[in-house]
DNA sequence: AAGTCGTGGGC
DNA sequence: TGCCCAAGACT
């Protein structure tokens, strides 16, 4: 992983407080190609301090829960204006986007504190290891008791970051969360899930709530010189800050097709594109997606050149309404 | 403290 | 195919 340090080297704070927020919730697969990027877009914590928050938005498009990336970008101002990285749990706590599980993965990687970082490997990984039946999250108090007894050990206290990185990496190949191969596990001895044969189904969670479905509207306005009518969102919430194709907010209720005219940025002979579906964490998202073109466009928002889309600040959802737009022949 | 907040890959 | 999930934070 391009983020970790080689063995000798001493690890840069900005760079393994980048990855890390970066993996919040986030595969290291996905994570790669966004890390790479930023370090070439943004060299140092004072060059992202510097730059405006859209180029910041544009360049996290796509990596999803971008409360992260307003969180990142008020955090390197910060971080600069401290003028070096904190180097206590306590400190790296108190900045934006920090909070209990990225402070103990930056200060124990980064500084060496005698921290185990609890993320969803430690957690799976010290449930088996101790046989902790409790679902979670009621058990965390106590896979943080049991995490806590594993950073104890002399031998991890003498090497935080290597620890902490070890647990990471047995969660990720070994202790995974299906099929683990306890047979090659280093510490099958001393795990009670495998002695109990239970580790594979450790930890346990709570059943999740249904995702309902939302419905939305979005519309592909075109003028006469080639140029989209696009929008910035409100920047907290959902999706905050991020660009999108116009449209009435997400609803419960299915949009009925006399209902489209009303909600369209101007007056247009709109024509039925299709569907795009998008699923999100709390819900599905169905969107509607009708076109037209127009000589002058005379709505709130801005407007970009078909062939530059890419460079807008478009989540997921969005990029596949274009995509659909543009498999269709223009009208 | 339970809900909110994205995405793409794996099975 | 539908569900689960992955180096969580914030409110």
């Amino acid at each position: 992983m391009p983020w970790r340090a080689r063995p000798g080297e001493l690890a840069d704070p900005y760079r393994v407080w980048l990855s890390e927020i970066m993996l919040q919730q986030t595969t290291v697969a996905a994570v790669i190609p966004y890390y790479e990027k930023f370090l070439t877009r943004f060299p140092s914590v004072q060059a992202l301090a510097a730059a405006e928050s859209e180029a910041v938005m544009q360049a996290w498009a796509g990596l999803g829960y971008y409360a992260r990336a307003r969180n990142l970008h008020a955090c390197a101002r910060a971080v600069t204006e401290l003028g070096a990285f904190p180097d206590t749990l306590d400190g790296l706590r108190a900045l934006p986007g920090i909070g209990p599980y990225t402070a103990a993965a930056v200060g124990a990687i980064a500084f060496g504190i005698p921290v185990v970082p609890i993320d969803g490997n430690v957690e799976r990984v010290v449930s088996r290891v101790f046989a902790i039946t409790e679902a979670l999250p009621g058990s965390k108090p106590a896979i943080a008791e049991g995490a806590a007894r594993l950073g104890d050990d002399p031998s991890a206290r003498a090497r935080p970051s290597d620890f902490a990185q070890s647990l990471f990496d047995l969660g990720a190949t070994i202790c995974t969360p299906t099929n683990p191969a306890c047979a090659i596990c280093p510490w099958m001895g001393d795990c009670a899930g495998r002695a109990q044969g239970i580790a594979a189904e450790l930890p346990r969670k709570t059943p999740k709530k249904a995702r309902p479905v939302r419905h939305g509207v979005h519309f592909w306005l075109v003028d006469a010189e080639g140029r989209v009518l696009l929008r910035t969102r409100p920047p907290k919430g959902l999706l905050g800050g991020m660009v999108e194709l116009p449209g009435p907010v997400w609803r419960a209720a299915p949009w009925q097709p006399d209902e489209v005219q009303d909600e369209a940025p101007m007056r247009a002979k709109w024509r039925h594109l299709g569907e795009v579906t998008h699923g999100l964490t709390h819900f599905e998202l169905r969107i509607q997606l009708h076109a037209a073109r127009v000589d002058v466009i005379q709505a709130e928002g801005f407007l970009r050149l078909i062939n530059v889309l890419d460079d807008e600040a478009l989540p997921s959802m969005m990029r596949k309404c274009v995509a659909l737009a543009l498999l269709e022949p223009p009208g």
